[in-house]
DNA sequence: TCTGGGGTCCTAGGACCC
DNA sequence: TCTGGGGTCCTAGGACCC
């Protein structure tokens, strides 16, 4: 895949000469005016057009990349802990099978259906989605990295006037350097083109790419029309509960929803919903993150999991609480940072048992100097394990969360650590974290550890994957074998 | 036996300040 | 009898996303 980074800059040739601009189209209200706007941001006239990329269903997708005799098979993949399912291949929808359906419930069913079943390989996924991503910015300057499967591309300039030839071009290049399939949905805003996406993805014509402004020729109807036909927990923002909630006062549709007062959504959605039906008129207010302008922080960096089995022993809490305030901190320090406080989260199943062993505790504890350091996290986990655990309680997961984040470059220092002389010792932990990681980025996650994590890995607390594919492109003893006859 | 994990943003309410 | 107004910061909880 070395290809990938050595691409000459693309020019598009622009297929159709009509040049257009969607801000200020009629079809979608009245221009923004100058001036504050009714949800705190401040839109602007001439924005970008926006193109949502969407792998097929990814996860899907990806193992039936090294697996070509499951083309035209389904194939479901189950969450962490082999839970409930959350990709589907076509096939598989076509059976039937629901997203989100416990596994326990519909094994039987699966296998009668002969479905092929995967734990999730969040490796390989991860080492994928980064390779969409760069066939991506081969194409567009600017890509929105939004999800593991998703992305947002602004487009400018000569990309913006052949915004389909853009998508065909995006489709072609990605299906023919990663294999997965993707369709691409273009509007003015990211919240339209996230439905513009929705019809990519199902109407056949069009071959994967729509831009909401052919409706009229793409799908015989007006702008109006389709949205009328869109119901509104389709639209991007509109969970269960708010749905319910509309549905409660009359409003079915994107389109009812897009005409709804601005008072009685800033009443009963907040701000968030105001965005969202903004965004449905047309006008651009999410994520407003502009050229240059550099990420924003991340507030918190979390390790949980459930357990494969149920687990009452204070022992193995401790071993998984260590495991993850581990986890969490190798990530925290791959991104620079320091965290300034942690908090641990245990719980029992919330389906099964009797209510009187049931619980959902936390604490957080927080540090008087931020720091990085694992063994630091290890303790406060510890520490925090014996402020909420209850003997003889039957515990379902366990994790840890890093919060109070800041760089690790500019953080506040200690005058306490500068005056006693543990900055050196400090210093001197930093030196051994960069050596353990550099060993496990190396070797493989876990190969240097804290005794504490233990070294049993299958002991029970650790999550069951009975049907992980191999990680074909991220591990070496697991690298796919092609045989030359 | 068995229902994921990791994030974000917003609001309300309380403590505290001048 | 009257008993301000306007802030900030923090936390908990709820909603959403994939």
């Amino acid at each position: 895949m070395s290809a990938i980074s050595a691409v000459p800059p693309f020019i598009l040739p622009s297929r159709r000469s009509t040049h257009r601009s969607h801000a200020g189209m009629g079809a979608f209200g009245p221009a923004p005016g100058p001036g504050p706007h009714p949800c705190g941001c401040s839109p602007q006239s001439a924005g970008p057009l926006w193109a949502l990329v969407d792998c097929n269903n990814f996860y899907a997708s990806c193992e039936r990349l090294f697996r070509p005799d499951l083309r035209g098979k389904p194939i479901v993949v189950l969450s962490n802990n082999d839970g409930c399912i959350i990709s589907r291949s076509d096939e598989a929808k076509a059976l039937g099978v629901e997203m989100g359906a416990p596994a326990f419930k519909v094994r039987r069913e699966l296998a009668r259906l002969g479905v092929h079943v995967f734990s999730s390989n969040y490796a390989l996924y991860g080492d994928l989605s980064n390779r969409v991503m760069r066939t991506l910015g081969t194409l567009a300057p600017e890509v929105e990295v939004y999800s593991i499967d998703e992305a947002f591309l602004p487009l400018r300039g000569p990309l913006a006037a052949d915004p389909v030839g853009v998508g065909r071009a995006l489709r072609e290049r990605v299906t023919r350097w990663t294999g997965i399939p993707i369709s691409v949905g273009i509007a003015p805003t990211r919240t339209l083109a996230k439905l513009a996406g929705r019809v990519a993805k199902r109407t056949p014509r069009c071959e994967g790419v729509f831009d909401l402004a052919s409706c009229r020729e793409v799908l015989g109807m007006g702008l109006d029309d389709f949205l009328g036909k869109v119901p509104v927990d389709a639209v991007w923002g509109v969970g269960r509960r708010l749905a319910a909630m509309l549905r409660g006062a009359g409003i079915t549709t994107a389109r009812a929803l897009r005409d709804a007062g601005d008072d009685w959504v800033r009443r009963r959605m907040s701000v968030t919903g105001l965005r969202t039906v903004l965004e449905l008129r047309g006008l651009p207010c999410i994520g407003a993150a502009e050229q240059g302008e550099p990420p924003a922080p991340r507030h918190t960096v979390v390790s949980s999991r459930s357990f494969a089995g149920r687990i009452t022993e204070v022992a193995m809490l401790r071993e998984a609480l260590a495991t993850h305030a581990a986890l969490a901190g190798a990530k925290l320090r791959r991104a620079g940072l320091v965290a300034g406080g942690l908090a641990v989260h245990v719980r029992t199943a919330r389906h099964d048992e009797e209510a009187a062993l049931r619980c959902d505790d936390g604490v957080s504890l927080s540090l008087p100097v931020p720091t990085a350091d694992t063994t630091t996290f290890i303790r406060l986990a510890h520490e925090g394990l014996d402020r909420v655990f209850r003997p003889g309680y039957p515990y379902a997961k366990a994790g840890v969360m890093l919060y109070g984040l800041e760089r690790a470059d500019t953080r506040q220092g200690s005058l306490l650590a500068l005056a006693d002389g543990t900055a050196g010792r400090d210093a001197a932990r930093e030196r051994l974290m960069a050596v353990a990681d550099r060993i496990n980025a190396r070797h493989g996650r876990g190969k240097l550890r804290h005794a504490a994590e233990g070294l049993d890995d299958k002991a029970l607390w650790h999550m069951r994957q009975r049907r992980r594919s191999p990680r074909r492109t991220t591990a070496w003893k697991e690298l796919a074998e092609a045989l030359c006859k």
